[in-house]
DNA sequence: AGCACGCCGACT
DNA sequence: GTCGGCGTGCTC
């Protein structure tokens, strides 16, 4: 029934991932099921030359774009909308609120298979367990196949089943051997869903552990407000219990037959977590994260939807994941950066969650030892609630930090004699020591001793990084790279001499004043090879590690037990940055990088050296802690009208001309001026702090204004009009609501 | 984002 | 005389 009683036919208004914020009108198909025609469900459209799949946002009856020119969908993907209705709610509200176009907002709900308009009926991955014979076995029996043996050790090892994934994950050549086990009936293939365990059965494997006060009281507070809104915001220091107080609120949310959606910042951190939770919970736990495949990331997102799967462990991306019946939503590490997305929609994962809970009226608990200060401002206005966990459970004592004052110091290679005497001390009482020096490669600067010539990237705003081991300059920012060369190329005398300290030239001075110790460096250059980090941080577990050197990647998650002085190498290079998140930053760093150490029975050691010991920010985080910090950072954030006291939104703008993206930035911002009747700041247009980047010049417009509303009117009547701009067409732009760092 | 249309340089 | 460079504009 394509035509309507008026004689008109029915217009199909649909969101098509293209960068363009409009939608478009189609002519209903030439026969379809009006019972299935539901806002949400996909299409297949004709677009342009090319076939495109499109979400249906609402059908009219009257197209403001002539009929003749209107195409007809070509066909109808799907029988019912994937997403709920209230998760189509939230797609429209995040459009919105990041004047992001609808289309793309949709895609980026939807996994790439889908997206693709593949059909939702996929095939699972198969699992495979130990048979009662697999269980009881002694895996000595079979060595004489030692392929076979070490895939049951594998097993025996995990009391739960494992994927194709899991197994691929940890060694690339398990089918055969697998094959042969499931022939000799040690293993079998997992029932297709451990899900649906019956009422009787268990949804916890092994017993939860005994909690203290301070972490029952805050179960109790979530699990009271299980089936209604709130935020919760679950502040505890490293080694304070979080992972047990998620795991037992999870299990109450199990327990009324709802799911959990469990969101982490990095896909590092994924694997310890799945692993104590399989050894926790019987219930089958999916997995979303950038590093699997299509398929297994549209496996995990169907199941998550059909109410097959009860768990979703996930980072960003994973947060639009539909939820059959939606009970809880966990964000760890709440502060960190990596949730907001940094390119094209940029989203918040933390503040879209907030929103999709209230939508979906369930609880969403965000969790961190160094809480953003945005959150903790949400605590003081009410609207999240905050939930302490002052002590570290078990025995563990809190590590003790402390300056150092290198001023007038002899330094070698960055490390001060003081320095190198706690670590000998250290290592001669058989303890590991953690050095942290947030800048990998050998040094970030080759200068000319006869000149002053200095390696600089060609398309960059930036000096060239040596990277010794490798022989080879590289930039940081565009990832060029060149030879390392001898010579100056300036004067063709001069000597060529590293400047500044990187993570590669530590370790080398490391190795020369701890000759004999075993020292393991982790930064992005020596964890590229797959497993890499997996091996080194098994290597540091079994204490065949003396000193561990790294960068940002140590100050997330990995705890090192037998780690009992930790030294923040350059503490100051943090001090003095333009953009006023820094020393919020810097403050988590150091907590985080501190929360490292002093895990087991002995008490860890935190040395920050500084050139700057009186510095506020030191003094108050070591003397009074990072809350303590955090109350003067907001009121430093007040008086200067900053966020959370203020609502920015930058926009930004590259272009291969130097010229264009300023003028086209003058051009908006002249626009602005237009509408804004004083309530939102303008700043700028100026140079972002990296003036070229690959090529690119950039520049940014900043938008700021004391009450959200009045940015948001403000950015609703200029968006269509920016995009109108004649000098739109000439650089590449973006708007990003709520930045987090101002490059 | 794709993809075609369109007006200026080195090739059979 | 054409092939093709990527600037500009459109997609219901």
């Amino acid at each position: 029934m394509a035509k309507l009683q008026n004689g008109n036919e029915l217009i199909f208004r649909v969101a098509i991932a293209v960068p363009v914020y409009r939608l478009f009108d189609y002519l209903a198909p030439e026969q379809f099921e009006s019972a299935h025609i539901k806002p949400g469900i996909r299409l297949e459209v004709p677009f342009g030359k090319a076939k495109k799949i499109a979400f249906l946002v609402e059908c009219v009856q009257h197209s403001d774009v002539a009929i003749g020119k209107l195409k007809r969908v070509e066909r109808i993907l799907d029988e019912k909308p994937l997403l709920s209705t209230k998760d189509l709610a939230l797609l429209h509200w995040a459009s919105r609120y990041y004047h992001h176009p609808l289309g793309e907002v949709f895609s980026a709900a939807f996994p790439v298979a889908l997206r693709q308009g593949k059909s939702v009926v996929i095939q699972a991955e198969k699992r495979y367990a130990l048979t009662d014979a697999g269980k009881a076995i002694d895996s000595e029996l079979l060595k004489r196949t030692p392929k076979q043996k070490s895939v049951l050790e594998k097993f025996q090892a995990h009391q739960h089943s494992l994927s194709e994934a899991e197994l691929s994950e940890w060694n690339e050549n398990w089918r055969t051997s697998v094959k042969q086990l499931v022939d000799r009936q040690l293993l079998q293939l997992a029932a297709s869903s451990e899900f649906g365990a019956s009422a009787s059965e268990s949804i916890i494997r092994n017993t939860a552990l005994q909690c203290n006060p301070q972490q029952q009281a805050a179960i109790t507070a979530v699990c009271d407000s299980l089936g209604q809104f709130g935020v919760f915001l679950l502040e505890g220091v490293t080694g304070s219990g979080k992972t047990e107080v998620y795991m037992q609120i999870i299990r109450t949310v199990l327990e009324r037959g709802q799911q959990v959606l469990v969101l982490l910042p990095e896909i590092t951190l994924t694997p310890q977590l799945e692993e104590r939770f399989r050894q926790r919970f019987t219930v089958s736990i999916a997995i979303s994260h950038s590093k699997l495949t299509d398929r297994q990331r549209a496996c995990a997102w169907l199941t998550m939807q059909r109410g097959e799967c009860s768990i979703l462990l996930g980072t960003r991306s994973a947060l639009f994941t539909p939820l059959k019946n939606p009970g809880l939503i966990i964000l760890d590490e709440e502060h960190d950066a990596s949730f907001k997305q940094q390119e094209g929609f940029r989203f918040s994962a933390r503040d879209v969650a907030v929103v999709r809970g209230k939508l979906l009226n369930i609880p969403v608990l965000l969790g961190s030892a160094t809480p953003a200060l945005e959150s903790l401002h949400n605590v003081d206005n009410k609207r999240y609630r905050l939930l302490h966990l002052p002590e570290r459970a078990g025995d563990a004592t809190a590590p003790v930090l402390q300056l150092l004052d290198i001023r007038n110091k002899r330094m070698q290679e960055g490390l001060s004699e003081a320095l190198v005497a706690e670590i000998h001390k250290t290592l001669a009482r058989n303890e590991q020591v953690l050095l942290f020096l947030n800048r990998r490669g050998f040094a970030p600067t080759l200068i000319c001793h006869g000149c002053g010539w200095v390696a600089r990237c060609g398309r960059c705003d930036a000096n060239l990084v040596i990277h010794y081991d490798e022989g080879i300059l590289r930039c940081h920012h565009c990832g060029q790279e060149q030879r390392l060369i001898k010579h100056c190329p300036a004067c063709k005398t001069g000597e060529l001499t590293p400047l500044g300290l990187g993570t590669e030239r530590v370790e080398k001075v490391l190795a020369e004043l701890f000759a004999g110790k075993t020292i393991v460096r982790l930064d992005r250059d020596s964890t590229q090879r797959k497993g890499a980090l997996e091996n080194y941080l098994q290597q540091i577990n079994q204490g065949s590690v003396d000193i561990i050197l790294g960068t940002q990647m140590l100050a997330k998650g990995h705890h090192f037990p037998n780690v009992t002085l930790v030294a923040i190498l350059d503490v100051d290079s943090g001090l003095f940055s333009i953009d006023f998140h820094a020393p919020e930053k810097l403050a988590q760093m150091i907590v985080q990088v501190s929360g490292r150490a002093g895990r087991a029975e002995k008490p860890g050691r935190v040395i920050m050296q500084t050139r700057q010991p009186e510095h506020p920010l030191l003094t108050t985080l070591i003397r009074q802690g990072y809350n303590s910090f955090a109350k003067t950072a907001l009121a430093e954030r007040k008086d200067a009208s900053l966020p959370p006291f203020s609502y920015q939104a930058l926009l930004r703008a590259q272009a291969l001309d130097a010229e264009m993206p300023k003028l086209f930035l003058h051009a908006v911002a002249e626009l602005a001026r237009e509408y804004t009747k004083g309530h939102t700041d303008i700043l700028g247009p100026v140079a972002a702090p990296m003036a070229r980047r690959a090529g690119l010049y950039r520049y940014q417009l900043l938008f700021q204004s004391g009450k959200r509303p009045e940015l948001h009117a403000l950015l609703n009547v200029l968006m269509p009009k920016i995009e109108k701009l004649k000098q739109a067409k000439k650089v590449r732009w973006s708007l990003d609501v709520d930045p987090v760092d101002l490059y």
